[in-house]
DNA sequence: CAGATATCTGCAATCGGTTTCAGACTGAGG
DNA sequence: CCTCAGTCTGAAACCGATTGCAGATATCTG
């Protein structure tokens, strides 16, 4: 059916041997078998076969990608980085949502392991001994998340949420709440640590308002809490909260950011699209995706040699509507 | 390295014949040799090599999904479908996202026809005669497009918009006008076409506004238009689009629904959380992408079968609150 | 009880590449 | 002219599974 490398050999004269040196180490063959063999190739329109070059070679051409929700926003940029990376790299992506099931995510890596070169995975749920053991299975980058000796791509979190302090205090805000993402999840903990030390830092207070989900609902949910704690500002876990957040203020009558400004962390498309539009920190999602691949190509392409274990990407604050001076502390209107 | 066929076969005191008997058709294999064959497999934890299964059998056990942008809204969701309904067939997915460049599309096709069983293409961009000879290539089923004799998946626009029309009109709006997306977008045609029909149907005005980018900026763009056309009601080909268009009309002091009705296509995440909610007709994506995949799987299992050539899946429509009472025609508020 | 049939299993070929090894040929140097 | 190194090529083994074919055993039939 298909044409195969033996094809090419014998419309060309040679060997298939040599069909396969022209292809993959052109320099050890003669310069015009070469310029033959590869007319001949380009004119058959051969392709190699991967299921029998994976055979031989160990090697797949594929990486595995796992990640919990592709509905959140927040995933389909880092997926377009690294499906992007992947393909110059010539490397296929297998995308696997495993629906924020945790468990899940395990078992994915198990049958995974054997069908790619490598898996990135992407804010894994799963627990630290787990992650030991998948990294054990297959080469393994993280992103959006840190642990143990296992190489990852995330943002810098202390960074970022010293950029999102200083913006707040410079408006004159003084009590800063913050809207925190499930307690258990990665992200959570290393922003509430950032802007712990960013709020001595800068000498303003912080107030935590609570966990919550990291959807549109919770952070409606968390409005109660903002007025409770009489903040001049909040800080959302991601943009999804925020724009939950914005809603139900709004439904309250809370003007934003006249009465409370908001901050949300991610940029998601849409939150430049909502009215007022959202000032966010924006995480530089593309470039952790293109740069995870990079750290697996790298140690596919040599095994041996070290790779960097944690790398962290700058943020950048994009100061758009929804945050302005406060109100309360000193300065009367 | 990994556990072979071979290993098995050792450790349980058989062929390897008889190991991959036992794996593939159980029925043909003595009970208790079986059982055996079975444990042992299970307690080694093998796994079958995917390249070397591919090889003899040509199956490859993976699906393409090649899509024109995965940041836009619209796709994460159908990819969701997809990936879910493949996994469960024991298929996986190779997600391919062309960032809009109908060229690449068939590169990719061609590039990944050897690498697959089956192709989905979603809302590609490539010529009608582009796609007779990709579907040559392998079996292709198409998402959100129909032609020629291809199996298609497709929201049922012609339903859809006269639920739209219909909606409107009952509000009493008689002149609505139609922000569309690009000319060549068989999405728009259908549409079109759709508003048309509905129009007559209903007996109400459809003043055509003009072909936009099916971004959120295209939208924007076209709220001059609305203003100079003097409609009452606008739907726009997309919800990216019409939160575009609520925005810009917002800019220039249009109030939504006051003033103008808004009606957008998708329902994307996002359409419920701005304010106003919009209203929009709901494409059954995720159902899209399972019945994709159902299509597939089904042709795979038996190329001889006939695949029904084109399905189209029921809208609904989500009345939230950008739409409301014409102002104009004939009830003075 | 012989012979036919059914059931189960193993051998060996096969898929399409890659790679080791050895041999053919070339040209240089003595 | 012979030897030797260097360059290029082909034969054959191999990766890990599947499957047609044939042989072995058990079961059934008359």
């Amino acid at each position: 059916m298909a044409v195969t490398i033996r094809d090419v050999a014998r419309v060309a004269g040679v060997s298939a041997s040599t069909v396969s040196r022209a292809l993959s180490s052109p320099e050890i063959v003669d310069a015009v078998t070469l310029e033959r063999v590869l007319r001949v190739a380009d004119h058959l329109g051969y392709r190699p076969n991967r299921a029998a070059q994976g055979l031989i070679t160990g090697r797949t051409g594929n990486l595995g990608l796992i990640l919990p929700d592709l509905a959140n926003p927040f995933f389909p940029s880092v997926v377009k980085g690294i499906q992007s990376q992947a393909h110059a790299g010539d490397y296929q992506v297998f995308v696997m949502d495993t629906d924020e099931d945790a468990s899940a995510e395990v078992g994915l890596v198990r049958s995974l392991a054997k069908q790619v070169d490598g898996i990135i995975l992407c804010s894994p749920r799963m627990k630290p001994a787990e992650l030991r053991d998948a990294a054990r299975l297959a080469p393994v980058v993280l992103v959006n998340r840190r642990a143990g000796s296992i190489p990852s791509v995330s943002a810098d979190n202390a960074q970022g949420m010293l950029l999102i302090v200083e913006h707040l205090a410079g408006l004159g805000h003084q009590r800063i709440g913050f809207v925190a993402g499930p307690r258990q999840s990665w992200s959570t903990k290393e922003r509430v640590r950032g802007l712990r030390a960013a709020a001595e830092r800068v000498d303003v207070q912080l107030v935590e308002l609570g966990n919550f989900a990291p959807t549109f609902e919770g952070g409606a949910e968390a409005a109660e809490g903002v007025l409770i704690g009489a903040v001049t500002a909040v800080v959302a876990h991601n943009d999804l909260m925020a724009m939950g957040l914005l809603g139900a203020l709004r439904e309250r009558g809370i003007a934003v950011p006249r009465d409370v400004s908001v901050v949300g962390i991610d940029n998601i498309q849409t939150s430049a699209m909502v009215h007022p539009a959202l000032t966010t920190l924006a995480i530089p999602k593309e470039q952790a995706g293109r740069r995870s691949v990079d750290l697996l190509l790298q140690h596919l392409a040599d095994p041996s040699a070290p790779i960097p274990l944690t790398t962290e990407l700058p943020t950048e604050l994009l100061v758009r509507q929804t945050t302005g001076p406060a109100t309360h502390p000193k300065e009367p209107r």
